[in-house]
DNA sequence: TTCCAGGGGTAGA
DNA sequence: TCTACCCATGGA
């Protein structure tokens, strides 16, 4: 199977794949060689497959070894649009963007997309996993999740598709807990629960018509997610007016304005008050150049 | 042993 | 709404 996908430009899928460290998690994974993104995926009806996609022209080419059927590639094709976000248009960013030096590389480099998950419960749930922990417990508490829970890819057992809500909410708490979920587990195994038996819509609030303080407000009646996640998450939701402010959002304020300094939420969100609808956009790759010039 | 990690929940004001 | 305090895990 072999299908292209064209995207708003300007696009990178790199830009895409290093945007923050989804990519790093599994079932996602990245060879840097040949720049392909890849990642073992459980369509609707059940069947397990792995898609390599790679940049081709205007956009992606999205490949499978195996056939699939005319809704599996619209299945697909549906998924891989949003994961990469090829439809968003960032102009108005953009042009933002340009008048600020610290960020008049982003358009040139097609940087704002984040990389998200084909369904916003994966992505919460890997959200609400960042929380309170190192990115080795995060990186830990994934693979657990999706090696012993998530279906097995076909061509090698090895590897795992993300297990779907009644997946988790069937594994029970005590298995969550074996895995090291720590404090999470009643939260996850709850969040899981609600989405299972159809309680918690969280799919629909990809649709833009809700406003993000809704989709905010919402979000924080979910137990285990608090201001930082609930902001997180809506990034990845393509709404960017809520600042994800976690420790190393303080330590950016504090080096960029306040003489190093320690700084509260207050001053993080009056340093990026200006961008508006876009400030969490503006915050994050203001971040991504400071952490990749550092390396 | 102690401390901390890209916070969250709760009580009390 | 804001603050103080406590909370679980694993690793340094």
């Amino acid at each position: 199977m072999r299908l292209h996908l064209s995207a708003c430009p300007p696009f990178s899928l790199w830009a895409v794949v290093e945007s923050h460290g989804w990519v790093y998690l599994p079932p996602f994974a990245a060879d840097a060689q040949t720049r392909t993104l890849t990642r073992v995926e459980r369509l609707e009806n059940g069947r397990v497959i792995e898609l390599f996609i790679s940049e081709a022209g205007d956009g992606v080419t999205v490949t499978a070894r195996e056939p699939l059927n005319g809704p599996e590639r619209e299945e697909v094709s549906r998924k891989v649009w949003w994961m990469l976000g090829l439809g968003e248009d960032l102009r108005p960013f953009y042009e933002l963007a340009r008048g600020e030096p610290a960020l008049a590389h982003v358009e040139a480099q097609a940087l704002g997309r984040l990389l998200r998950c084909p369904t916003f419960f994966e992505d919460l749930v890997k959200t609400i996993l960042t929380t309170n922990t190192t990115w080795a417990g995060t990186v830990r508490m994934v693979s657990a999740l999706t090696s012993r829970l998530g279906d097995p890819l076909p061509t090698d057992p090895s590897r795992n598709a993300f297990p779907t809500a009644a997946q988790i909410a069937r594994a029970g708490e005590d298995a969550l807990q074996a895995m090291g979920l720590g404090y999470r587990t009643s939260a996850l195994a709850a969040l899981a629960r609600q989405v299972a038996d159809g309680a918690l819509d969280l799919e629909s609030m990809k649709d833009n018509n809700r406003s993000s303080a809704d989709i905010y407000h919402r979000l924080r009646q979910i137990k285990g997610v608090g201001e930082y996640a609930a902001a997180m998450a809506l990034m990845l939701l393509g709404c960017y007016d809520y600042l994800p402010v976690d420790a190393w959002a303080r330590k950016l304020v504090a080096r960029q304005w306040h003489g190093d300094q320690p700084v509260g939420p207050r001053q993080v969100e009056a340093a990026f008050a200006r961008w508006g609808r876009w400030k969490a956009l503006a915050y994050w790759f203001w971040e991504w150049e400071e952490e990749t010039s550092a390396v």
